[in-house]
RNA sequence: GGCCCGUUCGUCUAUCGGCUAGGACACAAGAUUUUCAUUCUUGAAAGACGAGUUCGACUCUCGUACGGGCUACCA
């Protein structure tokens, strides 16, 4: 009998929400749909010091931009509410109190500067200092004082926190759906801290457990960055008495710099000039990083990119719709080692997905940056100009420069183009041109060509010498799509203005 | 330092013992073209190293090297 799916994506609100935890999301919900299952946003806000104002909206709306879509969890609601896990602070202290009682865990009274200076003495001595069974009953904690003693200390107000009473050379076996059998020994491990009374919150670790439990979370993909913690996690589930409910665990391949050594980090995409980041953002204090959004990527190319970072089909397919994508996800075909990070083929990715857009598909993204220029047109003009040029967009944010010269006559043109072609007999050349253009009555692009294409052949003419030049009438430069898309788009009467102008403006180089 | 994970073209990756090692990005050359692009064709480019197992190893095992992660009263 088969568990119903049940996945969390669970983010620390310190700030915006990186890629790498973009894509742990992204393979999170891909899992939880291809199998059924639900998708659950957590808010993991038990670090009070690191807690950043605005980061929990920022990772919603990243998660809506994406397409990743949340069945439960902050901002949604669901059985399990609250989500949010400084709202459920009452929760974790019983169970840290269960397992002290059930001689799990134990109370330690050391203050943080008793601790720095151990681990200084320690490193003086050319050693590790660790909080583990070598040590414990010597230090300050219940396993050594008289139950009386902590009482008193508890109630006096000293400063406590519960640490899991890791068990001495014990093999623990794990499972991984990416990596198989881990083994460790809880010898190499310390005990942790589950729960601090300074601020009465528990630490990752208690919190993670106990609310993946209660919200019955059936698999935990993350990433490998937690795989150190795992022995911990298996023996908390172990020593709750939960094992046999315990999720499955799935740890992904970081994302690594796209060169150098290291995990990708902000400083990178600064350095590089690329996104880390899936939107804009703006910190309390002023800082900002840049997005994939705001730099012109489209959503679906971005999550096709980041998709294949660390997973692949097993096909040569490489664009995939989220639906696609569910279609195809399987844990069992996420790689190992880490990936790096590649800005070149994001680009490519939004190339590929721009030049299969179209021109209803290109309105609501074009609407917005005409308006921003002053222009007022129609859907279906601002749609249909885009996608003349899409073939050679990149980013939405081409998309100005690329059109704009059908919706705004040019007041200059580009030198280099008309030293080639405003000369000689050219000007007098596209006054005639302008002459059999004003005669045609039908002006479609097929129509056109094909009369002016019958002219330049009866008057012995080079083609690219009166493309050419009417491109610089028209169009002002040395870029642009086929003249006769150009002539149609801008209709009779805006050619023939444009080349009336050039011909007013423009004295004939020489 | 200790523990854990990993290692195929510059990069992302395919290969689940039979390989002339495939694809994509980037790069180079060529073709198409009225400009700029697009597109197409072609090219160069890889199994970290050393042992072992095997008829046969990129694929399995061990060691070494290298890379990454963790080693907080952060997540």
């Amino acid at each position: 009998m088969k568990r119903e799916v049940r996945v969390r994506f669970a983010p620390s609100p310190t700030g915006p929400l990186h890629i790498g935890g973009v894509r742990t999301a992204l393979y999170n919900y891909l899992f939880a749909r291809r199998h059924g299952g639900k998708m659950i946003l957590r808010i993991e806000d038990t670090d009070s010091q690191r807690f950043v104002p605005g980061a929990e909206e920022y990772i919603i709306e990243s998660l809506k931009w994406c397409g990743i879509e949340i069945d439960e969890g902050v901002g949604f609601g669901g059985p399990h509410a609250p989500y949010r896990q400084s709202e459920r602070k009452e929760i974790y202290l019983q169970y840290a109190k269960q397992l002290i009682d059930a001689g799990w865990a134990y109370y330690a009274f050391d203050t943080p500067e008793e601790l720095d200076k151990l681990r200084a003495e320690a490193e003086a001595a050319g050693k590790t200092f660790a909080y583990n069974y070598e040590v414990r009953e010597q230090l300050t904690t219940s396993l050594r004082l008289s139950k009386e003693e902590v009482e008193e200390r508890i109630a006096r107000g000293d400063q406590w926190v519960v640490r899991f009473k890791m068990p001495e050379n014990e093999v623990v076996k794990m499972d991984d759906l990416i990596r198989g059998h881990v083994e460790m020994n809880t010898s190499t491990l310390d005990d942790k801290v589950l729960y601090k009374s300074a601020d009465a919150l528990p630490t990752y670790h208690l919190a993670n457990i106990v609310d993946d439990h209660l919200m019955e979370v059936s698999h935990v993909i993350r990433g490998e960055e937690w795989l150190p913690s795992l022995p911990l996690h298996y023996l908390l589930y172990r020593a709750f008495g939960w094992t046999d409910t315990q999720p499955e665990f799935a740890h992904l391949p970081l994302l690594l710099k796209p060169t150098g050594s290291g995990k990708l980090s902000k400083r990178d995409g600064d350095k590089m000039g690329f996104p880390v980041f899936p939107l804009f953002w703006t910190s309390p204090t002023g800082e900002t990083a840049r997005g994939y959004r705001e730099d012109g990527y489209l959503p679906g190319a971005f999550i096709n990119m980041l998709s294949l970072l660390g997973w692949n089909p097993g096909t040569e397919q490489e664009i995939f719709s989220m639906q696609e994508l569910i279609d195809a996800f399987s844990l069992d075909r996420v790689s190992k080692a880490g990936a790096r990070f590649q800005p070149d083929k994001a680009k490519w990715f939004n190339a590929q997905y721009m030049h299969s857009l179209t021109a209803e598909e290109f309105a609501p993204l074009m609407q917005p940056i005409l308006k921003a220029n002053g222009i007022e047109v129609s859907d279906e003009r601002a749609g249909k100009a885009a996608e003349i040029m899409k073939e050679r967009m990149t980013l939405t944010t081409d998309m100005w420069d690329l059109t704009s010269f059908f919706f705004v006559a040019p007041a200059e043109y580009e030198e280099k183009l008309a030293k080639k072609q405003w000369k000689g007999d050219n000007p007098t050349m596209l006054k005639e041109l302008r002459g059999v253009l004003e005669a045609i009555d039908d002006f479609s692009k097929e129509n056109t060509e094909s009369v002016v294409r019958a002219w330049i052949e009866k008057r012995e003419l080079g083609l690219g010498q009166v493309m050419n030049t009417l491109r610089l009438a028209l169009v002002g430069a040395g870029k642009g799509p086929g003249m006769f898309d150009v002539t149609e788009f801008l209709g009779k009467e805006e050619t023939l203005k444009r080349i009336d102008a050039i011909i007013a403006n423009l004295k004939p180089m020489e």
